[in-house]
DNA sequence: TATCTCATGTGACAAATGTCATTTGTGATC
DNA sequence: GATCACAAATGACATTTGTCACATGAGATA
């Protein structure tokens, strides 16, 4: 018997999911022995009693999963949980991978979740198919970094790409249709409102805060 | 039914993987209609039919399974895959999830596959728990960059780092106890090593080789 | 001892870099 | 038409940077 704990702020979702899971019958019997509501009470309930896998949401009142589910696991390593969202976001995936979490699936596509579980229970890691998709960009990823917010403008942009690449004044100039003149006065610019001093220091920040 | 593709150098596994799968009666049924001994078989296979899901191995004779999958998903996208392998190598990792693979499950727990073939036809993605557990770090990962090779020592390393946080050659020289006129023949002497021009291209080798 | 190597340092030099004041041309706005 | 804003360009300047030839001193080796 698999013995399930769900997590979430909606009792109509835990409920539905609950009528999956126990009227599953592909392989040993799942059973919702408990649920809560938020991160708090999850916390509370998963160090009193053991389970075999957690389902948890992620955005919550009080706690939210993540940060549950790092506390969670902070006490009990080896507990299995399987976060179930309606979000697909950089942030989550990066953190809930962190924290140790056995799966990641979307609600919106959770009618397999029972084979999830099965999968989880056996060692595996289950991801949605759209969670791995982007984490090929994610280990190469570039951060959207906020030129607005230096009021830097697009050639500005394309000359500190340029910058990151290690070209001279002279080669950007040619490269983007400028007088060398052009270029070191943008540079020049770009670097006050970065409040940096070199190029060197340009492509520094291009690598550290910019691109990763 | 569901409708699965095989491809490994050994027959044994092949085989046991075949006795597996389609003694499995937790869901619907499951038939392994074809077989390949490697990558280029595999290919061609899979170009004239269609399968649900290939299980694939990774290291072949004649065509490995990372380039076999990437040739058949350029040609059927929609295809399933899953790596089957004995190797739990960062660099198939990354490469496996770069080609769009379904799953990555390590041979020796291959007994839940049966499982796992099912969340891939529900449209997950089901990885060992030890494959998940490298990806944190494969995130924010450092290479491991051999200095040795391009025989720089271990000041010429630290001045590296410095010039990586933008600092004058006035500063990593107070930095390090040393004249600017000695730092300066240091940076001459790492450039021409590694074969770049400026303090500018050696941070950005930095960011793109040695530290990521 | 004589020699060699190596890290450190100096001085000189050309090139690249960053800053600034100023000019020019274009398009928008009044 | 007059004015303004702005991108592009120029020239001058001080500073930084990279290169090179060479000096110095310490430690190793013959």
């Amino acid at each position: 018997m698999i013995n399930i704990f769900i997590v979430d702020d909606d009792p109509l979702v835990s409920g539905a999911l609950k009528v999956i899971l126990e009227n599953d019958t592909d392989g040993d019997k799942i059973a919702v022995t408990d649920v809560a509501g938020n991160g708090a009470d999850a916390v509370a309930k998963a160090t009193s009693q053991d389970f075999d896998v957690i389902l948890m949401d992620i955005r919550m009142d009080v706690m939210d999963g993540l940060e549950a589910a790092s506390k969670i696991l902070g006490n009990k390593p080896d507990t299995k949980i399987i976060f179930l969202t309606t979000f697909l976001d950089d942030e989550y995936i990066n953190k809930a991978l962190s924290v140790g979490a056995k799966g990641y699936i979307l609600k919106q596509d959770c009618d397999g979740i029972a084979t999830c579980v099965r999968a989880v229970m056996d060692g595996k890691t289950v991801f949605a198919g759209k969670v791995v998709e982007k984490l090929p960009e994610m280990l190469n990823r570039k951060e959207r970094f906020d030129y607005a917010e230096f009021d830097i403008g697009t050639k500005e942009q394309e000359m500190i790409e340029l910058v990151a690449e290690g070209l001279s004044n002279k080669e950007i100039a040619s490269k983007m249709y400028l007088s060398e003149g052009t270029v070191r006065n943008m540079m020049s610019s770009v670097l006050s409102k970065l409040d940096l001093r070199d190029r060197t220091q340009l492509a520094c920040f291009y690598y550290q805060r910019i691109k990763v």
